[in-house]
RNA sequence: GGAGAGGUGGCAGAGUGGUCGAUUGCACCGGUCUUGAAAACCGGCAAGGAUUCAUCUCCUUCGAGGGUUCGAAUCCCUCCCUCUCCGCCA
């Protein structure tokens, strides 16, 4: 949610703000809103005040033992009134605050201007895609060879976009957890947290899937509770009308969770192996922080996500999305895309944002600045460090032998009991 | 699932229809005292919103929603959550 403040002082600058997302803001719808709120919230308030003197009379009458009943027929039509008025305030203020609810993030000036992901700044490379001497097979191939990845048997158990792992590559994945939170957490000074994997509507509010984004999510109507996208959702509410000290931030958890997407809009993209799919692994970052700090921890947090690729040794890139590409609720976001060898390009892994207080103001997520004295909205950040299923995938890919067999990257073989190489059966 | 108890400010905890937005304690901030600190004493200290250059003033909020009343933290209804006991269960 944008501030309601800069909101109402400069609408003009907002909306063109907003405009270098491709985002359209009714200038004349909210104006028209906002000179209905302020009359009727004045006048509402008046006959509140009124109210509230008038009883107050009838008390102190009835103290000094008066009789009260010409006092309380003068107020008798007050709240009939009063009560019309509360009405239609409400309701004009929730179509206030679903105009609000839509309004994206304004985009920090130093993000790129552009269009769409054509535009995005490459911002740096690690590591060299390796020359293969042999004819390269990607992941599915790969799974099938090692009879350890079963997309036929997911379509049995649920549908399209599951999969089956076994054997050696079930571990491998497991593997690949285990790495990135030990080194997030010995490393890079994370706390580590376990959260619901279903959560509430207000939740999603908050971290900005609701209420615009509910057909990308999976919802359990009887219990109205729904499947986390990303384990952003739950550990970004940890400070959902929660106080911080300033000597809490920043706050960096770092979270293993499942998520599940819909992908509703995404039929025929990605439908071969497990780039895309309905259930998939992460592991996520998330940060709390002053306002003060919050671009520096944007590039710290991408650093520690960069630092799992290049532990795997595998070749990445760091791309500034543009202004037409960069997500609703974000104000930056840094891309990190990882070599895949059978697909010749470059595929994203990581998405690492910065929200400012976009997140925070739904969730009335503050922390007391010292210096104030004032209970102020913090800023909150987060990125995947890294995704699991396509890190598996890269892993396959990049670390392929001529025979199909998979060399195990040093940092995960002592995940593995020590193995250095998985051979085809 | 059954029975009972309870949800009040950062925390603890009073308050059962009328200056209660809320006694008090702790924590916190400022001051006096002190070489310094502690203690003691004095003062301040909820959040959100409207209006305003700012102050003043006003409105809302005692788990959530609805109701009764001139007036609700307080009475009634529904829901949510927490705790205790029983049952069941990983």
């Amino acid at each position: 949610m944008l501030d309601p403040y800069q909101l109402r002082a400069d609408p003009e600058a907002v909306a063109l703000a907003l405009s270098a997302r491709k985002f359209e803001l009714d200038l004349t719808i909210y104006q028209a809103l906002e000179a209905r709120r302020k009359q009727l919230q004045a006048s509402t308030q008046d006959l509140q005040a009124a109210r509230n003197q008038r009883s107050k009379e009838i008390g102190a009458a009835k103290a000094r033992g008066e009789d009260i009943a010409p006092l309380r027929a003068e107020v008798a039509g007050l709240g009939e009134q009063m009560k019309t008025s509360e009405q239609a305030l409400e309701a004009l203020q929730e179509e206030f605050e679903s105009f609000a609810l839509g309004l994206p993030n304004i985009p920090h000036h130093s993000v790129p201007r552009g269009q769409d992901e054509r535009d995005n700044i490459e911002i740096r490379r690690w590591g060299t895609p390796r020359e293969f001497s042999f004819p390269v097979r990607d992941h599915v191939d790969l799974g099938a060879l090692h009879q350890a990845m079963d997309f036929e048997a997911a379509v049995t158990i649920a549908s399209s976009r599951f999969s089956v792992l076994s054997g050696s590559f079930a571990r491998l994945h497991r593997a690949l957890i285990q790495f990135m939170l030990d080194t997030h957490t010995e490393a890079h000074g994370y706390r580590e947290v376990y959260v619901p994997y279903l959560v509430n509507a207000k939740s999603l509010r908050g971290t900005g899937q609701l209420p615009k984004f509910k057909d990308d999510l999976f919802e359990i109507p009887r219990q109205e509770l729904f499947l986390i996208p990303t384990a952003e959702v739950p550990v970004t509410n940890l400070a959902r009308d929660v106080i911080l000290n300033a000597e809490a931030l920043p706050t960096r958890y770092v979270c293993h969770s499942p998520c599940f997407r819909s992908e509703a809009g995404s039929y025929g993209r990605d439908t071969r192996g497990m780039i895309r799919q309905h259930q998939f692994e992460k592991v996520e970052l998330v940060q709390f922080s002053t306002p003060e700090t919050s671009y520096a921890q944007l590039e710290e947090l991408t650093a520690h996500a960069e630092s799992i690729l290049q532990r795997l040794e595998l070749p990445y890139r760091t791309v500034a999305l543009c202004t037409g590409d960069i997500g609703f609720s974000a104000a930056k976001t840094y891309d990190l895309e990882v070599w895949l060898p059978a697909q010749n390009a470059y595929r994203e892994i990581s998405s690492c944002s910065n929200f400012e207080d976009f997140q925070a103001r739904r969730l009335k997520a503050r922390w007391r600045n010292p210096k104030s004295g004032k209970v102020e909205l913090i800023h909150t950040l987060n990125g995947s460090g890294v995704a699991v299923g396509r890190a598996l995938v890269a892993v396959l890919e990049n670390y392929q032998q001529a025979d199909g067999g998979i060399e195990i990257p040093h940092v995960l073989r002592g995940y593995l009991s020590g193995q250095e190489h998985l051979a085809p059966p």
